[in-house]
DNA sequence: CAACCGCCCTGGGAGC
DNA sequence: TGCTCCCAGGGCGGTT
């Protein structure tokens, strides 16, 4: 499900539900075994403390406080809500973060694939989910040189490269499609055959594509709401996620290819997209 | 190290 | 209407 863009819409309406100077009433799991297991210790370590901010790092959600931050992956299938007094839980509910003065909210996620952790103060860049991640797609270190530079003498196919965390953040299957699509590669190409030029268009093109579906409210393909309980509409501005067959809708004339690439099905156009 | 593959889990949709 | 099969937006861990 969500990938940069739907984490960051989540983040926005989840700070704006919250608001400033929220103080943690109570942690709760209904079930300690998401992806990986919940810190049994914050339910005891975390009612008392003020949520500063909440924050996003990659595809993670960060929910700062004064000593650390707790971090929230939603998965394929995670979702936080509001959830008000008195209301029922339903199935797949399995966390609740209540605020004394402020919102209940609950995660739920069928496939379990989204997990709970807590980072210390001083884990930020150490932490085994934060170490390894590469720059933010909007980071003024994400440059055509380093771009480039990573993808010299590579193999495997440019779509699975833009897809690697280690190389930039928060690129997952749908976006990694449409942003090729946009910079004109195709995405099985060999990292290494793709020039400086089509490196640079391929920053420009996926910040592009990025900003533009954060403004959407993200993309909903199946399931993902966003905090409000919302869908997103960017799937609406799709050029080839999900229209295999169909006649491209820049160049009127191939129609569009889909094959699994890195284990993801992967769509694009073999006229507008060369080899 | 790089590349690849299987797997975690549940639900929705397609096809019969 | 109901069954079975296939697929899904992420990321880890094991193997070659």
């Amino acid at each position: 499900m969500p990938e940069l863009p739907e984490v960051e819409h989540v983040k926005r309406q989840l700070a704006a539900l919250i608001g400033t100077s929220a103080r943690v009433s109570a942690l709760e799991y209904f079930r300690k075994d998401l992806r990986f297991p919940l810190p049994k210790a914050l339910l005891k370590s975390l009612p008392g403390k003020e949520l500063l901010e909440i924050e996003r790092r990659a595809k993670y959600l960060l929910f700062k406080f004064d000593d650390g931050w707790l971090l929230s992956h939603l998965g394929m299938s995670g979702a936080w809500r509001e959830i008000k007094p008195g209301e029922e839980k339903i199935l797949h509910d399995h966390v609740r973060l209540s605020f004394a003065n402020g919102p209940s909210l609950i995660f739920n996620d069928p496939r379990r694939f989204g997990f709970i952790d807590w980072v210390a103060e001083n884990e930020k860049t150490s932490h085994v989910r934060l170490e390894h991640l590469g720059p933010e797609p909007f980071d003024e270190s994400f440059t055509p040189e380093y771009l480039f530079a990573k993808l010299r003498k590579r193999s495997a196919p440019i779509k699975s490269m833009i897809m690697d965390q280690r190389l930039v953040v928060g690129v997952g299957n749908i976006y990694a499609s449409e942003a090729l699509f946009r910079a004109g590669v195709r995405p099985s190409r060999a990292a290494g055959r793709v020039t400086r030029e089509e490196a640079a268009k391929l920053i420009t093109e996926i910040q592009i594509i990025l900003k533009a579906a954060i403004d959407a409210g993200g993309s909903t393909i199946r399931t993902y709401k966003s905090a409000d309980g919302s869908r997103g509409s960017f799937q609406s501005r799709f050029f080839v996620y999900g229209r295999e067959g169909e006649v491209c809708l820049s160049c009127q004339k191939a129609k569009i290819s889909t094959k699994v690439i890195g284990g993801r099905s992967t769509f694009w156009c073999s006229r507008c997209q060369p080899k």
